[in-house]
DNA sequence: GAGAAGTGTTACCGCCGGTAACCCCCAGGC
DNA sequence: GCCTGGGGGTTACCGGCGGTAACACTTCTC
């Protein structure tokens, strides 16, 4: 169909989504088309030609994110070691990734353009607690897609996510600290304290 | 110091928030503010006298429903029974509260206007999760202020949030269910089982 | 009655997201 | 050689939004 080298437009829409990531970690809230089509040393209607309008260009940009940031936890959570090792593991690796880039964390969860971001996020979200869920059935013996296993993952993502949002603002104690105080909570110090 | 009466401000101040609280629920990420002003029976700059800014007005809302949510949950976390028991009564407290109020639930976690919103929902998940680390330590007998009793406490925060957000989104269950399946978990059925 | 102070409005600015219209360059059929 | 057509590019514009300046109207006080 179209002579034009097809390879080259995907090249050309991963440089955009480059340059929309550079405007956006330096202005924040004020990166606007204009200034993404400038930094990119191109002009507004090109912009929207490849992403539709500002959501589809964010939910690209949110997307390169997260799928890199799945990749790392994915791994994390298939690597050898007993469960509670490897929860440590991803636990870890989750929180050296916003402790590293914590312009992109801001970028992810507390977004300017609510929508097409908040969406990437929770696709991202879902798909780390189905892996997740997938694994605690196994160990549990539940059968895959157990509402239990899946209820549990959830809430465990949700649980590292706001002690991470947490000690990102804060930064109370050493990264492996708040590591091991998760991995406890979650291996039951709470309920075994608490009775 | 103002002769006007004083009291005629606040009382006014609460009619223009219920106002936008309206359309905002009505619009969605639509909601301008000539349309809250119009919803109003007034115009834009008695708006911005009374807010500063949209990032006010929005933040005044917010605030209006995190306070409101906080005294329920307060009241849970302080009733009688054993700490299983209140753990048990407060989580379901709050999927009552988002199971009967979505839309507000939404405006508050994916709201349009990031800024203002998430910066109140975080001070209302910091000042929760004060009190439930200050209860966390007086039953584990640690120190209050511990690092500990606050870690655990926002990650316990989190989990309900993360799971609540799923549960809302994918309703797969009766409230009741799932939260027996957080507190199980809390209670350390995960790292029981898991070993 | 003059003016100070608060309440309200109209009319405007600048910027942003988004688009229509146009231009240019290069392939290729005749 | 020439014309034609289609993709990459730009300019110039629109509508609407957040935000504000400037101006009226009441009312209360001295």
């Amino acid at each position: 169909m179209s002579p034009a080298p097809p390879a080259a437009r995907s090249v050309r829409r991963e440089a955009l989504i480059t340059a929309a990531d550079q405007v956006v970690q330096r202005d924040g809230a004020a990166a606007s088309m204009g200034s993404i089509a400038a930094e990119a040393g191109i002009t507004k209607p090109i912009l929207y030609r490849h992403f539709g309008d500002k959501s589809g260009l964010y939910a690209a940009l949110a997307e390169r994110h997260t799928d890199r940031l799945l990749e790392q936890l994915t791994e994390a959570l298939r690597s050898e070691g007993t469960a509670r090792q490897r929860v440590e593991r991803t636990v870890d690796t989750y929180l050296a990734s916003i402790e590293r880039e914590p312009q992109v964390y801001r970028f992810l969860v507390q977004s300017v353009e609510a929508a097409p971001v908040q969406g990437q996020v929770r696709t991202f979200v879902r798909r780390l607690a189905e892996q997740l869920a997938a694994g605690i059935a196994i160990e549990l013996g539940l059968p895959p897609g157990d509402l239990r296993a899946m209820a549990w993952a959830v809430g465990i993502v949700g649980m590292v996510q706001g002690a991470g949002q947490w000690w990102l603002d804060t930064a109370p104690c050493p990264r492996a600290e708040l590591t091991r105080q998760l991995t406890e909570l979650l291996w039951g110090a709470y309920g075994a304290a608490a009775g």
